[in-house]
RNA sequence: GGUGUCGUGGCCGAGUGGCUAGGCAGUGGUCUGCAACACCAUCUACAGCGGUUCGAAUCCGCUCGACACCUCCA
């Protein structure tokens, strides 16, 4: 068995800048916060690298044997627009005709559904920051109880230069508060700041703002990074072992994080933090503004101009996979076809176990490779290397069906639980030849006629017939293929 | 301008001092009525220059280049 008790777990520490041993504060149990998105315009494919990076990472801790309690946030407020004037949402509503709420429920249905075709676990706790409005206002009176932020024209601010005289401001971000000061860029719309460091704790509302709520110091809402630190520390504890985000994440946000929570609690609120890489299409950033972005949707409808074909989840979420989370990755449509053929050569080798005869003894060292795939797991979640080693059992599968190679009935089960452990519970990939809907198996039939025809032809020597099949089924989008054992199918 | 990350073969992407992942594409072969699919085999690397070392893609320095953050962002 390989559980928790037995596996040394690393995982790189952006805190501390180190590859670390995982040690939970409670022994079997692991608390995870996300941050989560603002849900005030579709989630783009970015944003779902991250969320799919801490799945797998959930997927395998729980496959350890950690209770784990998961926490991810929806940012339903407070989060301001460029020029720092307004909420995202408020914006959004104005523009969509809409009352803030119902963006907010629109692109959460939106989120969700996204997630449910991309195979994901849902969290444990998935808390909203409307929701927890009353707790903001008491962690904003705690700070300001401890003298670390101060009141100006009806706003809350934390005081970053007071915070940094007994903490380090930066200890995140590896930022020196004193060059901040130097090269900040002068914006309007802070005069109410005693420093342009200096960040919202709670914001007073101007007449347009819609989302408003009472407060000791003004009607009004809490600023963005507020939200984060008091859902964390409230179901999760005032310690607690990861918070995960995206790298642009890591300044302000997490930084402010820190910040707001030693000045609550005294104490630092994370051991482990961990951050996922950003997602490059075609070698430069996602930007709506751009125009240099996707969609997930528009991946697997196919419904884009800078995709050749659809491609499926599960291959987007392969795509994802055979890069380490915390490396850039570049999207293209050259790179996910090649990703596309990866997966289902991957597929087709998990399929062909069924078929498998065994024999006496094994030709490769099942236990060895297992262990291989534990340690690449073991060593920061590192699924590339992981899935190199998924190819040498694919190597080997292929072998066993051609009879180039044989193996024990043990190893046989040994071999197809890890597999399939690995590919379905924790890369959290789909088999989509699974599905067997009344109408695939109506359609399965169909094809079926059709081979058995083509069959008699070939058998006819009438080969116009015999290709006149093979060929209007390819254009239809269905190959077919001639094996030693007669002919087989896939949906293209 | 400041800070940081990184530059691996045609493409994607692992690898942190010697044993030189993996996928895709290419090439050769097997299979086929011909193909496609599939399978087997196989070639092309470590940005440049210098240094440390018995030995460097891996450590150090410089140069060039890319990207990110510094302002909202997963």
């Amino acid at each position: 068995m390989y559980t928790y008790k037995n596996q040394q777990l690393k995982i790189q520490n952006s805190l501390t800048g180190k590859k670390e041993l995982f040690k939970p504060i409670t022994e079997g149990f692991v608390g995870m916060y996300v941050c989560g998105p603002t849900v005030y315009s579709n989630v783009h494919l970015g944003n779902i690298r991250t969320f799919m990076s801490f799945d797998m990472i959930y997927r395998y801790l729980l496959h350890l044997g950690y209770k784990v309690r998961y926490v991810r946030n929806i940012t339903d407020a407070g989060h301001l627009t460029d020029d720092n004037t307004e909420d995202k949402i408020s914006t959004k509503a104005r523009l969509e005709k809409l009352e803030p709420m119902e963006i907010v429920q629109k692109y959460t249905v939106d989120f969700h559904e996204i997630l449910r075709r991309y195979n994901f676990l849902p969290p444990s706790i998935e808390p909203t920051a409307t929701g927890h409005i009353v707790e903001q206002i008491e962690a904003i009176q705690k700070i300001l109880d401890n003298g670390l932020a101060y009141v100006s024209n009806g706003s809350v601010y934390f005081d970053v230069l007071k915070y940094n005289e007994t903490k380090h401001y930066g200890i995140l971000s590896k930022r020196v508060i004193e060059d901040a000061i130097e090269n900040t860029r002068s914006l309007d719309g802070q005069s109410d700041k005693k420093n342009p460091q200096d960040f919202a704790l709670w914001k007073r509302a101007e007449p347009e703002h819609i989302q408003r709520w009472n407060s000791p110091w003004s009607v009004g809402f809490p600023g963005w990074h507020l939200e984060c630190t008091v859902m964390s520390t409230k179901y999760l504890g005032d310690q607690f072992d990861i918070h995960g985000g995206g790298m642009d994440l890591k300044f302000p946000h997490h930084e402010c994080e820190i910040a707001q929570a030693e000045a609550c609690n005294h104490q630092a609120p994370v051991n482990y933090w961990m951050h996922t890489n950003m997602l490059n299409l075609n070698g430069k950033k996602m930007s709506k503004s751009t125009g240099n972005h996707l969609l997930p949707q528009e991946i697997y409808t196919g419904d884009n101009t800078i995709l050749s074909k659809a491609f499926s989840p599960s291959v987007t979420r392969f795509f994802n996979m055979q890069a380490h989370y915390s490396s850039i990755l570049d999207l293209s449509n050259d790179a996910l076809l090649a990703s596309e053929k990866g997966h289902n050569k991957l597929m087709e080798a998990i399929d062909a176990l069924h078929n498998i005869k065994t024999s006496n003894m094994s030709t490769f060292d099942v236990t060895a490779w297992k262990k291989k795939c534990y340690d690449a797991m073991n060593d920061d979640f590192n699924t590339p290397v992981l899935i190199a080693h998924l190819f040498e059992a694919v190597k080997y599968i292929n072998q066993l069906k051609d009879d180039n190679a044989s193996i024990t009935v043990d190893d046989l089960t040994t071999l197809t639980t890890t597999i399939k452990t690995f590919v379905f519970d924790i890369l959290g990939l789909m088999n989509e030849s699974d599905s067997d809907s009344a109408n695939t198996d109506k359609l399965s039939g169909t094809i079926e006629l059709l081979i058995k025809l083509r069959a008699e032809a070939k058998a006819n020597k009438d080969y116009a017939l015999s290709d006149q099949i093979r060929d209007e089924l390819l254009a239809l989008g269905v190959q077919l293929k001639d094996g030693r054992e007669g002919t087989t199918f896939s949906l293209n």
